[in-house]
DNA sequence: CTATTTAAGTTGCAAAATGAAAGCGAAATT
DNA sequence: AATTTCGCTTTCATTTTGCAACTTAAATAG
């Protein structure tokens, strides 16, 4: 966990923004949500183009603050396995909030219309899914 | 609006993040929202402590975003009402939804217990209440 | 079993963002 | 008329970001 005692309050909006306040962060959360990503490779490969040194950081300080876990892929010893933690899948509710938000608000969103309309009618189910397939991993 | 075409990509969770992927845009959105700031003078007082410049582009930034309006005050002419738009008012449920998650896994959080129980057990109505008395503002 | 490919990083460096402090012009107050 | 207040802007040092090249260990191919 990031030191508390460097936090700039304890306001419950700044203690989401310590946690995931930057450009990155919250989508490495969404490749491992809703795209089943897992490793470094994967994360790198996404459409934002993360570079590897800040994937690397970024991935240490979200373990330190309990967002994330590594163990290695047993079927290679070279890569390492991410998965959420408890505390990282609870973000569920928050991605499937934003994601509302972004497909009203956005002209040009990617949000193919079928599953915002599933959001609309069956949010709990929907994040339902999510939160059981991530805890699968675990 | 800040230009769209300059976004990483328009996935809905990227698209959030172009909005208030940053240390600051949301404590802005926290003191308009639940705080009843209005005032330039009024978010610098925040005990996160941002400083005048980085206000100024954020309270800029979020107009072209077309997350925030400003209007000159009737009764002081050098002063500035800031006040959420529609598209603003709209991040409630996501500002409610990160209360939720900050209050369940802050061990320090400053949330008090009844506010709380409150969002556990009367969702809807926290949201609503927040709604109406910004959307009042407008 | 040697050579090369692949995974997961690290390092170096330039560019951009951030933050503290001081300055400034216009309007309001004394 | 002088002072204070408001909403900024400017300057500059520090921090964060991002690109590209390099490294190390493990897997695979010849």
């Amino acid at each position: 966990m990031t030191d508390p005692s460097t936090f700039r309050s304890h306001c419950p909006t700044n203690y989401a923004l310590e946690h995931f306040g930057d450009r990155w962060t919250l989508l490495i959360i969404r490749d491992l949500l809703f795209l089943e990503k897992q490793y470094f490779r994967e994360f790198l490969s996404g459409e934002e183009a993360i570079s590897t040194n800040i994937l690397s950081d970024r991935l240490k300080k979200m373990e330190k603050d309990g967002l994330i876990a590594h163990r290695s892929d047993p079927a290679d010893a070279r890569r390492q396995v991410y998965l959420l933690t408890d505390k990282g899948i609870d973000l569920a509710r928050i991605m499937v909030e934003i994601n509302r938000w972004s497909a009203k608000h956005d002209p040009f969103t990617d949000v193919p219309p079928d599953y915002a309309r599933r959001v609309e009618e069956d949010f709990e189910s929907v994040i339902a899914q999510a939160v059981a397939r991530a805890r699968a991993k675990l």
